[in-house]
DNA sequence: ATGCATATTGACAGCGCTGTCATACGTCAA
DNA sequence: TTGACGTATGACAGCGCTGTCAATATGCAT
């Protein structure tokens, strides 16, 4: 550790509630509540335990705090990745809207395990957390029933579902994917595919809508869908493309999982010679910034991973704050971009 | 919350130490024990005590363990950005070293502020962290003294130096960014270009790199360099080399900063006609997986982020395991990896 | 048998804070 | 004047665990 050249010197005793106390002369309960309900303690000692406290440099000691109030201050987010950039916006959301609070986001990983899950779920209420935001729906039973038993808000994020734990803050894959496939039969296409990786609940469900849209119009999905378990990648979706074109060559346009595995599709289509939009047309999802930016520009569906991440820890603090007010659901639908790579004209 | 139906009724009462404890007859203190040093507790005592922990699912409260031993499970880490995809990299492989230990990562996020990480370091230190891992070496004079303060293990990532706080693992940006404009250069490209976004001190440091290579061979920076504060984006990167372009029509190469602007760069160069690699020479930093799978396929450096979170998570592991074998300061290095973007012939 | 090191267990206090209940002191209507 | 009431403050215990020191048992050389 940095100052172990030093060993005869201790560290620096802490500076405690007693400390600020002492230096004001009032009890340590005072101190405490000038803390959290400055309105219970007179205007001149207030101000005399600030600057005390300012003086003093006295930071709460969250443990402490924990131990005595049997609730702690750490806002659980579970979530299946780090690196799915699609988690990342939900996190940055998050984080920048529990910052400033006097909680603290901390985050699990299950890496798409469900029983990673109902482990982060159990530790995190061993914490008595303040809340607790988990991705998804499909939680096992057992995960889903200590969820339920937990006397702190929970919100689940990412999806939409009639029977909410507690809070949802989410949108329909379904309707989403169903919405973009119908872009591509509209915009004239008449052999759509389905590219899919890492198939997840949430792809699970995608897929479903882009066959409620082929059924729709009575078209069969018979060798119209190409999906794997591997991790998604911008050259998987190069890979599955052109695999799916040395099949069934008539395919004239895919729907992808995701943006990655678009980008990939297109990479790949241009590779091969074929102009992109009017020989193949590509949709992806999410709507990452590359789509936009990308030569030529890929249509995407448009989630709003950010706003989910704001309003999940908006929904927390407000139940922790006691303003039960907002809807117990909270849609926040999604928006199909169209662009070149679904013009046949262009 | 969940189960705010049924208020009457109370939540289950936790299983403490003292209810294992009874269950097979010892005192809390060798429980304890049993947990967290088994090699001090008879075999049999240590098998019952397992049974009834595993039988009442125990699991021990975290904010009393902090509170008895002046020691919390809290790794803290603090990053710039969780978006950007270079953090999400380092944070994954630090998740994953760290998960399936008893210590817990948490999060803080400055957004670039060096104000917020000061005080993020104050937050973090008031709870006694097992261990600091923090981002870069330009912490102030007091967030840097407040790091040599602290009596746990620090580590510094993403850059090297020879001075750090504790322990340092990372590589020269530098190095790199000079070793992609030599790149540049030996390819036969005559003008190059350096395209900076964001211009933290690491971009700053790789811009340093740019220009130690055009010094080397008598070159003028002059007009070669382009940077704004603007964050980051694959659009950006566009933008900035068709306003380059459009003020320096010689240009014949760019090194981007990072890759979204290599890759912005790219789309825009095809956008206007060029042949990338022929006509415009395009290298990026950090080589994220889209590199490869682009077409034509980007050459770029290669940072070794998912090792630079486990080594770091290492580190601090293997300090607090009492093994302070390993070296101070890590040198990760980097690897430029060629591609088509930078091949004049292709 | 004696003394001493080692292994195993326990008693006790206290980490720094907050929940709960008690106290002190006005204020104001009757 | 009295007492009910609201406001401001404090005393006290205890949250669930671990550090420290003490106690006891065991083994072994003397």
């Amino acid at each position: 550790m940095p100052n172990s050249e030093n060993n005869g010197r201790k560290s620096p005793r802490r500076v405690t509630l007693a400390d600020v106390a002492r230096e004001v002369g009032a009890s340590t309960i005072t101190v405490s509540r000038a803390l959290r309900r400055p309105e219970m303690v007179s205007e001149g000692l207030r101000q005399r335990i600030s600057a005390a406290v300012a003086d003093l440099g006295y930071l709460p000691d969250p443990a402490a705090r924990a131990l005595a109030s049997r609730r702690s201050d750490v806002i659980g987010v579970i979530i299946p990745s780090v690196t799915n950039s699609v988690f990342a916006d939900v996190l940055s959301g998050l984080y920048d809207t529990v910052g400033g609070t006097p909680y603290n986001v901390q985050l699990g990983n299950t890496r798409y395990r469900p029983e990673i899950e109902e482990q982060l779920i159990r530790i995190f209420l061993s914490q008595r957390p303040a809340g607790l935001i988990v991705a998804g729906i499909d939680q096992t039973d057992s995960s889903r029933r200590l969820l339920e038993s937990a006397d702190c808000p929970v919100v689940q994020i990412m999806e939409l579902a009639s029977d909410p734990v507690d809070m949802l803050v989410g949108f329909s894959h379904r309707a989403a994917a169903r919405a973009a496939t119908e872009h591509l039969l509209d915009r004239g296409y008449t052999a759509p595919t389905f590219l899919g990786a890492r198939m997840d609940p949430r792809s699970e469900r995608r897929l479903q809508g882009f066959r409620d849209a082929l059924d729709a119009v009575g078209m069969s999905t018979e060798g119209r869908e190409l999906t794997t378990t591997e991790p998604s990648s911008v050259h998987l979706g190069g890979a599955l493309l052109d695999r799916h074109r040395a099949r069934a060559p008539g395919t004239d346009a895919v729907f992808c999982n995701n943006d990655d595995l678009a980008l990939g599709a297109a990479f790949a289509a241009q590779r091969a010679g074929l102009k992109v939009g009017r020989d193949i047309g590509i949709c992806g999802f999410n709507d990452l910034e590359v789509m936009a930016a990308a030569h030529p520009s890929i249509t995407s569906v448009r989630t709003f991973r950010r706003q989910m991440g704001e309003t999940a820890a908006l929904r927390v603090l407000d139940h922790l704050g006691g303003k039960e007010t907002g809807p117990r659901v909270v849609d926040l639908s999604y928006k199909l971009i169209p662009r070149s790579s679904t013009d046949r004209g262009a």
